[in-house]
DNA sequence: ATACTGCATATTATCGACAAAGAACATCAA
DNA sequence: TTGATGTTCTTTGTCGATAATATGCAGTAT
């Protein structure tokens, strides 16, 4: 199969939950912006919901008939892009599955098993090839240099000295700039989760996400924002499946990011910087330490 | 043609250069390491070169029967590999021909123009994307985001945060390292170069690439080292098209560059930081006036 | 025993093909 | 006249196929 239609189930299970009974649905091009696709997924998916009874529609108008029901929802597996398999399996592999550096990748091994094209997984490791943990023997095999401690090292060194520049820049931007509006919304949400932590402590990731994003951003720019998506993934699948003293390690790192916060509010370039090498030293300990203590492979 | 046999005819080429009349090759495994190809290859060539009179082979006697002449050599061209062609082409049309920030890139009319499959050009276009330059809209084509002053100055900030902490770590190298020796040796060319700079200036890039390489390498860290990648390849095409005060500009980059390893022999941090600052700072200055002083483009 | 050759097999690089998704243009309704 | 719809065309994402290249194994010469 050429393509898998995985837009068009994504954003019909989206729009399903734009139906209300009684109203019509807006224009296609309202649509489209609404869905973030074209407006031929648009009209296909208009098309699927009238054979499913869910509307009527003739020209400007598609009256909803019915509300939707589970049943009428893609599974969600089925919404997921060919690559966000490709990255999940993978990054499953190099993590969790005894992954030791050295290792050889075979595409087509991998294709396999997966159960996709090799072009696919082609395209997915040259793209992922520049997170540094795999390497290219060209005509021949891929090589896994493995997320070992030296990685990490080298990745917490150049994230230091990037959201230091960052964190720094962002002290700077002048008073009107959207971005501290952002901060303050940001800063709110740490307090909300903070308050209920024993409960929420999982939503700390999401959290950390968006407030380094835009620290990065006020660096304005787009290496060291681009940087960041290294750190991204790999905390992001690291911490998955590493839950670990989660509850303690997050509410400690929620406190560090409120004081980091608070210093990016002062302005000072001097209040920024301690703050800001206090949370990342932290961090890099939390990392390192759920590494295993000198093995190579997690 | 599922694959050009570009490997095949480069190493043939190298190999009729290893040709002594009256001698006898070496043994497959030896001509492997020798050429940096499979067996596979080697008895390819070996075939060939039997086909075209130069050698007689029997098992292990691989005798030399005369000197190859220019038309046993493929023509240069036939070559490099897909990948460096697509690279030429597409270096060549943003850094010279008209294009203007914000303009489409599509992979099937490139690769129409380039006269190659789309794949190519798809992988190309991956691999290139992390230079910053281009973008890429899901299902949609590629934005270019074009070779502007704003680019050059996000690229050599990072360059200098960079090449600073590396050129302090080289320093540090203990004295029996091999970049030491590395380092001298480099030296003397410059001063080689140096001496017939009228003649000899456009060897600077070489030694250039080759001095700053061995600087990263002593950071120990992969991404500083791989950034590089993007340094190298943006000061490749953009002073091959550009040979504006070629002359000038490299000569005074030559006596720099001989301050600069003065310094590193210091081993003193200071020394080295403030050779290092003055190099960078004239590497950034020369390109950015390069660049036409306000519009976008090259 | 070691290292080379001969042969068979596996993997990569590249292409063309095709469904899914996007984009352009003509037509039509308010 | 503006904006939505109907229609058509183009481009992307993915696959399978195939020559080029690499790799593994068995036999053979030193």
């Amino acid at each position: 199969m050429p393509k898998q239609n995985t837009v068009f189930k994504d954003a019909y299970n989206r729009c399903l939950r734009l139906l209300v009974v009684g109203e019509s649905l807006p224009s296609e091009p309202e649509l489209c912006t609404l869905l973030g696709v074209s407006r031929t997924t648009v009209r296909s998916i208009l098309s699927q919901m009238v054979e499913a009874s869910l509307i009527e529609w003739n020209k400007r108008s598609k009256a909803v008939q019915r509300s939707p029901t589970k049943a009428d929802f893609f599974p969600e597996h089925e919404t997921s892009s060919l690559s966000e398999v490709i990255e999940r399996t993978f990054m499953k592999r190099i993590l969790m599955g005894g992954a030791e550096p050295g290792m050889q990748i075979n595409e087509l091994e991998l294709a396999r098993e997966i159960g996709v094209g090799t072009t696919s997984v082609r395209e997915f490791l040259i793209r992922f090839s520049r997170f540094g943990l795999i390497d290219k023997r060209p005509n021949s095999h891929w090589v896994l240099k493995g997320f070992t401690r030296q990685f990490a090292e080298e990745l917490t060194d150049v994230r230091e000295m990037f959201e230091l520049k960052s964190a720094v820049a962002f002290a700077g931007l002048p008073s009107d700039d959207a971005a501290w509006t952002e901060l303050e919304s940001l800063r709110r949400a740490h307090v909300e989760v903070l308050a209920d932590i024993d409960r929420r402590y999982l939503e700390f990731s999401e959290l950390d996400d968006r407030l380094h994003r835009l620290i990065q951003q006020a660096s304005g720019n787009r290496f060291i924002i681009d940087f960041y998506d290294i750190i991204a993934i790999v905390f992001h699948y690291h911490y998955q499946w590493n839950k670990a003293n989660a509850r303690e390690r997050n509410g400690k790192a929620i406190l560090e990011h409120l004081d980091y916060i608070e210093a990016l509010k002062t302005h000072r370039p001097e209040a920024v910087e301690a703050a800001c090498r206090r949370h990342l030293s932290s961090a890099r300990l939390s990392l390192m330490q759920s590494l295993s203590p000198t093995a190579g492979g997690i």
